[in-house]
DNA sequence: GCGCATTATCGAAGCGCTTCGACGGCAGTC
DNA sequence: GACTGCCGTCGAAGCGCTTCGATAATGCGC
């Protein structure tokens, strides 16, 4: 392989002219800058990653903490690493993926070797040990989603608790004033909490705003999960008139499974609307009408923030996402009301 | 962070006896190593990563390409994932995620680059332009999957022939002669096909020998096309006794719901055997008796195979893991034939 | 045409580690 | 008691790069 030496050679100067023309660092005759380039594609040079390390303090590399336990939504959580993989190649940064029992420790071990210019968290849990972990590194991370209470870090997330208020704002305009919800597994409430809590949070608050009347079930994992939630929130809200999903896609094709097989349209006898949905609401049996969850944007902004802190360019900042909204017309007004005798 | 010379001086020694200290390449008095563990500790000296590259030619760092684009089954591409990761972390190596556009080119890259001792290829595809690149590269590097015609490099997989006659020799044993199979989505069969091609040939040459009735359907993606090919198959195969599943829980769970649906019982009407399957086959409606793909065995031998390669100890070696068997009761006789008059 | 910036280039130090060769000390051998 | 061999340790070279300070070459004002 050749070395920054060869392409000196080659281009008849010295390596540190090279390793300047390289990083633009000091101005490099033009003429001169050709030759080298030319070396540099002739010998197909590039750069030694573990010299670099050494001598720049830079690695170039980006960590990413992902638990990818069994217990959460194995899909969704891919999306998010080809996404921050694909942030950060935009960057000419690698992405080590550290999971499996080492989202935490290899955060420790990587940083110490340092291996690693900064990190990227996702899956962040109510109370992450990663928090105080990372704090004290004095490393650069960003994270995806927001611990709570932390404000002295770089976060990004959907605004949550708008998101909630959205949701309810909508329905509520449209006419609706009994709005059911299915929420995650009760695994996941357990656990994650946080964005879940947000959601929750500026839903009920809206509701109460409005005087619209809802309830919530946290189903079982899985298609079957989300059909016996749907009959649950049926008893619990006789009334319903619009549903809305906080959940992931499992759960909500049983659900609109169930409601199909109730003879149910959509939006004719309920309104539905995804909230936050990390998958493509327009696939499902029914298109849905959704407040997307900007998957791409959270994490190469995550990415970004990381890597300004990397450079020392800025501070770290808490980044709530505005929600959005795409119809895909699953919501219109309630049926009239028919009084019975 | 302390360095090799805080714990060389820590220690009342010198930088190279803590390095022989650490790599145990000699000898070292048991007094010594002791007091360099203990300064070791106290200062929490972890290896500078860079350093190590440098002068060792030693990176612990694994690539793993993966082509994760979302045509591909992203819960199984996951489990694969993790699955190297852990094995990889097993042998102190960490592993950089190749990528989304990045699979191909990221190899180069970081071998050029001298970032990464070996590669671990998965979602290896019939002609795939990676086997030439990592060939002329001399890359150590482990398949997940069996490039056709390829024998000079490491490779791993199910035995997919052997799982194919198995799965007919199974059936035929408990008395059916008319077995229908439900295979990958066709999307899939066009770009990967080489493991479910050797699938295939087994099945087929098998049912051939022992004069058996067969037809496959290819389905859509999903579970919509899970159902479709249930149906499908029994208009082709009208006698169809018993039904095999070489494809992602979607469809099986399609074609599951499509059979209870019909009122068919398992295995009383209909003998049912998922084979090659990457997904928990007991967590089914209906659990079913399955001949599992080992991934978690295919994973952790790829990575090691790939860093034996790297060690220099062994040749390339071409792996086919023998199929087995998982009975969770889904397979019976077929009913005595009724002769209708 | 002299001094002074400015621009373009070079040499050398040093990043933290691995590894080779060397060396002192000690046990065993004849 | 001198010789051989081995064990434990050390010093120094060198991996390929970045970066600092120095130096030469150029352009400019007066």
């Amino acid at each position: 392989m050749a070395t920054i030496t060869d392409v000196a050679q080659a281009a008849g100067v010295s390596i540190s002219t090279v390793s300047y023309a390289l990083s633009g660092k000091r101005s490099i005759a033009a003429s001169t800058r050709q030759r080298i380039m030319r070396a540099i594609d002739e010998l197909e040079y590039e750069p030694n990653a573990g010299a670099r390390m050494l001598a720049g303090a830079r690695t170039n590399i980006l960590a990413l903490s992902a638990p990818l336990g069994p217990d959460g939504h194995l899909p969704t959580h891919m999306r998010f690493v080809t996404s921050v993989v694909e942030a950060a190649r935009a960057h000419d940064y690698d992405v080590l993926l550290l999971a499996t029992d080492d989202e935490v420790s290899g955060i420790r071990r990587a940083a110490s070797r340092s291996l690693i210019d900064g990190v990227v968290v996702m899956g962040v849990a109510t109370t992450d040990e990663r928090v105080p972990l990372i704090r004290r590194l004095g490393l650069p991370s960003a994270f995806i989603g927001i611990p709570p209470g932390v404000d002295d870090m770089s976060c990004i997330d959907l605004d949550f608790d708008r998101a909630g208020r959205d949701a309810v704002a909508m329905l509520a305009e449209a006419g609706h004033t009994s709005i059911g919800v299915i929420g995650h597994p009760h695994s996941y409430v357990d656990r994650d909490t946080n964005f879940i809590r947000r959601f929750t949070h500026g839903f009920d608050d809206e509701c109460r705003a409005r005087g619209v009347r809802t309830a919530t079930q946290w189903p079982e994992i899985g298609r079957t999960g989300g059909q016996q939630a749907y009959d649950l929130l049926r008893e619990q809200l006789p009334d319903m008139t619009a549903l809305v999903f906080h959940c992931n896609e499992p759960i909500v094709e049983g659900a609109l499974r169930r409601i199909s097989e109730l003879g149910l349209s959509i939006p004719g006898d309920l309104s539905v609307l995804a909230a936050c949905a990390s998958y493509a609401a327009d696939e499902l049996e029914t298109p849905l009408s959704a407040i997307p969850l900007p998957l791409d944007e959270m994490c190469h902004s995550a990415v970004e923030n990381a890597l300004a802190l990397v450079d020392a360019l800025g501070d770290p900042q808490v980044t709530l996402i505005a929600p959005t909204f795409l119809d895909r017309g699953s919501i219109a007004a309630p049926r009239p009301t028919v009084h019975q005798a």
